[in-house]
RNA sequence: GGGCGCUUAGCUCAGUUGGUUAGAGCGCAGCCUUCACACGGCUGAGGUCGAGGGUUCGAGUCCCCCAGCGCCCA
């Protein structure tokens, strides 16, 4: 039955279908499909620290393509969606948007509330309540983010939802956890760690980034003391430039290259710390870099990831000056290791530094420095890469402390096999992969000094003296997952024993956020929990993300999938780029371009939005372009109209759309519709949605700006003319085909119009299949055919050449040439048609003869074919006569 | 410094294994009250394919080099 509104929108087709494709459970997965029959999508699950941006929309929609493509094709899709809310950008959020900071020493207080309005200096409050809050807000966000996923049409399946901070999240990756800790792939080690001074908490290599910052070299002198060998004729003192005076009582040695004929015969030599009184070596290695500065670098604990790898290889002592704070910290000038030929000098110039920041301590330094002369000439300033977490403000310290890391570096060989054997959209993205694994130069730290995250299932036992036996750790049995160390106690201890001689404490660390969403696939799939599930949907087949996280998100995924599983999560990663603003730059919150998608999506229609993200290719960042979003509703508005036309002229008994396209204009048209669909779908079977969409497109406004008009006239026919028959047949298949090659793109309109005249949605619908919809319109009636309207010879290609349609829409376009040069309405009447052409050619337009005269208003009388060069001569009727 | 990507019409981009006269959309200009659509339709103008060199009968496409832009890593 028909249902064509008088007058359609798509206007308010978000609300109408979003409700119904919940309500009668369009996208829910199919859990009793076989592991064959299943897709399963790892999607990420965005960070909840405000609000979903522009980028979101993009790379989500074309994730909902290929969703919407693989379900059309019959397979039971699981798209699942998490939130990523445990984390730093929700501790953040929670901050700024409560006024509170999080004071770890406080006992919880049951009836905290937040004032209305944030505080100017943040209120300290427990963990248990800050952590109350940060679940409070994500609670909010997520409900909001769910609305703009609703509205931008995503075929999710809400009921496999989850968030990183929820109860399977945390037992997931406790568990996870407590396996590679029992198989030693997790260790925990007190090492110099990458700090953030401000957030408090160490970082991972695969968070830093780095910043150009403006620095200063500062030459200082060292006097070579007088033990070595050749003393008497060598130099008195060596000369160092360093951007980092401050840690001066930090330094361990000096170093140069082994190479460098300047300092070859001073290594093994010792010199003396202006200030401190410190005699330090002087020492040789390949990293060194002769044509910087001097030559001759102080070794400092710690300045840099190079001071590290200095203090390790070359078996170098500790003096750390910097704390957690960032703050210089007391030291012992003349105890066991801080020896001094002057103490009592050194504890005077530490005395101005101690307490102060590093900022504030280079400045005194560098007055302490002139004034004992120590400082050569004025600093020279340069601008140089210092090393920052990504989301900080200050530049990171190294400071010593016990950490939980993953064994990478171990596993890098398999790493690589697996970045090889992964399939890459697009493929040159590999790449990034390998290089970043090529690079790694540490384990990954996995431990974070936060509170809202997932903690560490592990407590120490507290010996009788009071100290804490971190090398003992107790841990749960996995049955009690998720644990909270700080609040939960430990098989064999009562709570009283918390913090007691002789009982035990909780690790106060919580994961890496990456150590939880990297068991996204697991999460979803109900590893140990739901073994059924799992197997059906593990490894999943598609990770879609973005290329900024390849490194954190993609790499720890595949990590965790190797150790757990012995495999990769998924055989397919589509890489979406970034949206970019018209200028090419990055929008971003900082440089103020950002949009929020919901009022695009009311302004412009989903289909708009989704139109302008599904245009962007994968790997390729894309300009925000509303005009795209004004040709994305026109060509749904377009949809909107076309069905409606050609559903009027079908009638209750043409819309089942069966029979035979007899015409030789309608057998080109499907035969054109039959190479769409087949390359529409070998793009979507290569992730390449673009070239889908274009081809359809393309074809669909040919379909109504030449063929629709061609056969207007035909269609009205009487039921019973073979004619018409064929026009009717030809306009429902190729209706129905082209709405459902439109729908993974256009999910709203599609299945609007066709909700007009088929049962079902349109998302649940089978994609077109060539051979086996298209086909038999064309085989009956080829059988059918004898009397020179038959096929060209068979090529074995079925949707070759179509020279009918080819000739009529050329000659269409020379009567719209004409009628518009000469200013006339479409509908002047064309009183002489001369065409020449080759005879093969005339004799295709022969068969389209009467569509032509119809749609272009041509006297069928004045149209006379000659053979000879082609040309198309077209005269109309006078002006004056047309009444 | 290393790696990857990009450079085609005013703008955003296609251009498959080399093969007639390099395409689309937007924008622009002109025209058409057309019975699905004025939230429309029709028609048109507009490009020495970043520069240079090479391979080839033939290069936007393959090779070399250079420049610019962007991203990632050091």
């Amino acid at each position: 039955m028909l249902r064509v509104p008088e007058r359609p929108s798509i206007d308010g087709l978000e609300q109408k279908w979003s409700a119904a494709w919940e309500a009668q459970g369009t996208y829910r997965f199919d859990r009793t499909a076989p592991k064959e029959a299943v897709f399963a999508i790892d999607a990420p699950p965005p960070t909840v620290s405000g609000s979903l941006h522009i980028g979101h929309v993009f790379s989500y929609t074309h994730t909902d393509v290929v969703a919407r493509f693989q379900r059309m094709r019959g397979k039971a899709v699981l798209y699942p969606m998490g939130w990523d809310d445990n984390g730093l950008p929700t501790e953040r959020r929670v901050q700024n948007y409560f006024g509170v900071r999080c004071d770890p020493e406080l006992p919880y207080d049951p009836g905290f509330e937040p004032p209305a309005q944030p505080p100017e200096d943040p209120i300290p409050v427990s963990r248990p309540n800050f952590i109350e809050l940060c679940r409070r807000l994500t609670i909010e966000d997520e409900r909001v983010y769910e609305h703009t996923w609703r509205t931008l049409g995503l075929s999710v399946d809400w009921s496999y939802g989850y968030t990183t901070i929820g109860d399977a999240s945390r037992r997931a990756s406790q568990r996870s956890f407590l396996r590679m800790l029992a198989r030693g792939q997790a260790y925990q080690h007190e090492a110099p760690t990458l700090w953030d001074v401000d957030f408090r908490t160490a970082v991972s290599q695969a968070e830093l980034e780095d910043r150009e910052r403006p620095g200063a070299y500062h030459r200082l002198r060292f006097p070579l003391t007088g033990d070595g060998a050749g003393a008497a004729d060598g130099p008195s003192f060596l000369d160092v430039e360093t951007t980092r005076p401050e840690l001066l009582p930090a330094c361990v040695a000096l170093v140069a290259h082994p190479g460098d004929d300047r300092y070859r015969g001073l290594v093994g030599r010792e010199v003396v710390t202006p200030l401190f009184g410190v005699r330090v070596p002087v020492v040789a290695h390949e990293r060194a870099e002769p044509d910087k500065g001097t030559g001759i670098a102080m070794i400092c604990t710690f300045g840099d990831t190079t001071d590290v790898l200095w203090w390790r290889e070359l078996d170098l002592p500790t003096r750390t000056i910097i704390g957690r704070d960032g703050r210089l910290e007391p030291v012992p000038w003349g105890a066991p290791g801080w020896d001094s030929v002057d103490p009592g000098a050194a504890l005077v110039a530490y005395g101005e530094l101690a307490g102060r920041t590093v900022r504030q301590a280079q400045a005194r330094i560098v007055e302490l420095l002139a004034g004992a002369g120590a400082l050569i000439g004025e600093p020279r300033p340069i601008t140089h890469p210092v090393k920052f977490y990504e989301r900080g403000e200050r530049p990171l310290e190294i400071v010593s402390s016990r950490q939980w890391f993953v064994r990478t570096l171990a596993m890098r060989d398999r790493l690589l096999a697996r970045g090889e054997e992964l399939r890459w959209h697009p493929p040159f993205m590999r790449h990034r992969y390998r290089a970043w694994v090529e690079g790694l130069n540490s384990d990954w730290n996995v431990s974070r000094q936060r509170f809202f995250g997932v903690p560490f299932p592990v407590w120490y036992p507290v010996g009788e003296d009071g100290t804490v036996r971190h090398d003992e750790p107790v841990v749960p049995t996995e049955d009690r997952l998720p644990v909270d160390p700080s609040t939960d106690v430990p098989d064999g201890y009562d709570a009283s024993q918390r913090g007691q001689p002789g009982g035990f404490v909780g690790d106060p660390d919580v994961m890496d956020t990456w150590a939880t969403s990297s068991l996204s696939p697991f999460i979803v799939a109900g590893w140990e929990e739901d073994p059924d599930l799992f197997a059906r949907v593990f490894p999943m087949d598609l990770r879609p993300q973005a290329h900024d996280i390849i490194r954190t998100w993609l790499f720890s995924s595949v990590v965790r999938a190797e150790l757990e599983c012995d495999s990769l999560p998924w055989t397919d990663a589509a890489i979406s780029g970034f949206v970019v603003d018209p200028d090419r730059k990055k929008m971003s919150k900082s440089k103020g371009n950002v949009t929020t998608p919901l009022p695009l999506l009311e302004r412009h229609g989903t289909d708009a939005v989704r139109y302008w993200a599904a245009g962007g290719r994968l790997g390729t960042d894309t300009a925000f372009d509303e005009g795209q979003m004004k040709v994305g509703r026109k060509l749904a508005i377009k949809v909107l109209n076309a069905t409606k036309f050609v559903l009027g002229r079908l009638g209750e008994a043409g819309a089942a759309g069966t029979g035979a396209a007899t015409e030789p204009l309608d057998r080109d048209l499907l035969r054109r519709l039959g190479g769409v669909v087949a390359q529409a779908t070998a793009a979507l079977e290569a992730y390449d949605h673009t070239r889908a969409l274009e081809t359809v497109e393309g074809f669909f406004w040919g379909f109504c700006d030449d063929y629709l008009e061609l056969v207007k006239s035909r269609a009205y026919g009487a039921p019973e003319e073979p004619a018409a028959r064929s026009a009717r047949t030809t306009l429902a298949l190729a209706l129905s085909v082209q709405l459902r090659l439109l729908a993974p793109f256009l999910p709203y309109v599609t299945e609007e119009v066709w909700s007009w005249w088929r049962s079902g949605s349109v998302h649940r619908a089978p994609w077109p299949e060539a051979t086996a919809e298209i086909l038999p319109a064309l085989g009956t009636a080829a059988a059918a055919e004898g009397d020179g309207k038959a096929e060209p010879a068979g090529t074995g290609d079925p949707w070759g050449p179509t020279p009918v349609l080819q000739a009529a829409s050329e000659v269409l376009a020379a009567i719209r040439r004409e009628k518009t040069a000469n200013k006339r309405s479409m509908r002047a009447r064309v009183t002489r048609l001369h065409v020449v052409d080759r005879p093969d050619r005339l004799a295709s337009f022969e068969q389209a003869r009467r569509d032509v005269v119809d749609a272009g208003v041509v006297d069928d009388a004045g149209i006379e074919l000659a053979e000879g060069e082609p040309s198309v001569t077209v005269e109309l009727e006078q002006p004056d006569a047309a009444g």
